[in-house]
RNA sequence: UCCUCAGUAGCUCAAUGGCAGAGCAUGCGGCUGUUAACCGCAGGGUUGUUGGUUCGAGUCCAACCUGAGGAGCCA
């Protein structure tokens, strides 16, 4: 009876002779030589098969089996430099194997193909050695981040997804029939995780939130996961330097157990490597400046136009990705004016038109990762802040309690979990980095 | 919603207004170290839809459909 091993543990068998269950994702004959590229969901190993060790009949059995053919092999593990795979450098020599299925016109071939293409077959695409590596990562992430807060005293609470009326009052939401009233699918959890520190002093919910806004760019889904914490006797400064703690730990713990599956996507891990505390911290102000400076240094009339904000203005995705340029680590970005910020943020001391808010911007581009903020702690400043909004104040009766009941400065922030994938992999499009991606244009499979 | 681009074989793409093509995939044959192997042969087409211009439209024009990239909005 030989040992079943998954391949990611392959390297612990050299010299014996075991069995893998997976899939043929391709092979490669050479006369009576062949090379079948194994994978079972762990990894990815080479099965050779050599005609006149084993025959012809599984020899001809083997070299006829179609891209993605279901079997079960058993064979000697061997060390080889040559051989690829997730993890390279070990073959096994298949000495039997059983055919599952035999596949025959697999759509997904070892080619290039199109996005749409690609998005129809998602199902299949999974397997694919890319997607499986991005999946691989994004999983790690997801325990990174529960472990860090888990191990720092949070508590996971969770949050409504179905809700009552908008969170933030801005953004569009997908409405969904509540018996005989309208309801809304959460865009965030921060208001209800507000009500949950008051309780538990440090929470975070960790799940999907849904935006009906009709994005179309490479940084947008419908639906995506985000996980907020939010921390009671917290201010703007204990959550930036929460907040770079954090991504510092999410992005080292990745490195340290996906190597392999970032070095597959061919991701330039000394960029990952410098992802330590500090992160830089500029004022709106300065950013603003900055971006003044890259305008005026720039020859492109096209990146010109792009750049044109004045003092008050939001930042677009052009000036996220001009400001991160000027570094290599992660930087935050603080004190927004309020204007173009959600009404609860806490204001600036001596300057109402700011707030303290506070986002983070992943470097190489990827730009907004966190958004987060000091929370309003006043109540009559809470609401006024949700009249000038235009703001229905019965709604935010309870949100205002919690500022009538035991009041304190308090912070907290969102992470989208997409975003962080798509930057850590190095990947272009944030489609890639969630199984079933739900875009403007997508709702299947 | 706006701007730009694209739609031709299963897939990725060619084709000056004048015979519908290639590579990959598939089938058959060959090859003992392949990394998207290579060599030979074969099959494979309602050129997104509708209308128009023209002796003649994959190609030009109009509308529509589908998708992509970007903007806005945001994580």
């Amino acid at each position: 009876m030989t040992p079943e091993i998954r391949i990611e543990n392959i390297a612990d068998y050299v010299g014996q002779r075991v069995t893998i269950k997976g899939w043929l994702y391709a092979s490669t004959r050479k006369g009576k030589l062949m090379f079948a590229r194994l994978r079972d969901g762990s990894g990815m190993t080479q099965g050779v098969a050599f005609r006149p060790e084993i025959g012809d009949e599984l020899f001809e059995t083997l070299k006829r089996l179609g891209q993605e053919s279901s079997l079960i092999v058993t064979g000697t593990v061997r060390e080889n430099e040559r051989a690829p795979g997730v993890p390279k450098g070990y073959e096994i020599s298949i000495e039997e194997a059983e055919v599952v299925q035999d596949v025959a016109d697999y759509p997904i071939t070892p080619k290039d193909h199109g996005v749409e293409f690609l998005m129809d077959n998602r199902h299949l695409w999974l397997r694919s050695s890319q997607q499986w590596a991005i999946m691989r990562v994004r999983t790690t992430i997801k325990r990174a981040i529960i472990d860090f807060l888990d191990n720092n005293g949070f508590l996971n609470i969770d949050t409504p997804i179905i809700t009552p009326s908008a969170a933030e009052g801005t953004s569009t939401l997908f409405e969904v029939g509540y018996f005989d009233e309208q309801a809304y699918l959460a865009q965030t959890g921060q208001l209800y995780n507000e009500a949950n520190i008051m309780a538990f002093g440090k929470v975070y919910c960790f799940g999907p939130t849904f935006r009906a806004e009709k994005s179309k760019t490479r940084r947008h889904l419908a639906e995506f996961w985000m996980v907020e914490p939010e921390m009671a006797y917290f201010d703007l400064d204990d959550l930036m330097a929460f907040e770079e703690e954090f991504v510092s730990h999410i992005v080292q713990t990745t490195l340290q157990k996906r190597r392999n599956e970032l070095e597959l996507l061919g991701r330039d891990l000394t960029m990952l490597e410098k992802i330590t505390p500090p992160f830089p911290r500029i004022s709106y102000d300065e950013a603003v400046e900055r971006i003044h400076a890259i305008r005026e240094a720039t020859d492109d009339p096209e990146l010109k136009e792009l750049l044109a904000i004045e003092w008050g203005d939001d930042f677009g995705s052009p000036h996220e990705t001009e400001l991160t340029k000027q570094f290599e680590k992660p930087v935050f970005v603080y004190g927004y004016p309020s204007q173009v910020k959600a009404f609860y943020m806490e204001p600036w001391p001596g300057r109402p038109e700011v707030c303290k808010s506070v986002d983070l911007l992943a470097p190489e581009g990827y730009g907004e990762i966190i958004g987060g903020s000091e929370r309003m702690s006043d109540p009559n400043l809470l609401i006024e802040a949700i009249k000038r909004h235009e703001l229905p104040v019965e709604h935010y009766q309870w949100y205002v309690d919690l500022r009538q009941y035991g009041s304190v400065p308090h912070s907290g922030f969102g992470l989208g979990l997409e975003r962080t994938v798509a930057w850590i992999c190095g990947i272009d499009h944030i489609r890639q980095t969630t199984p079933f991606p739900r875009t403007l244009n997508r709702l299947y499979p």
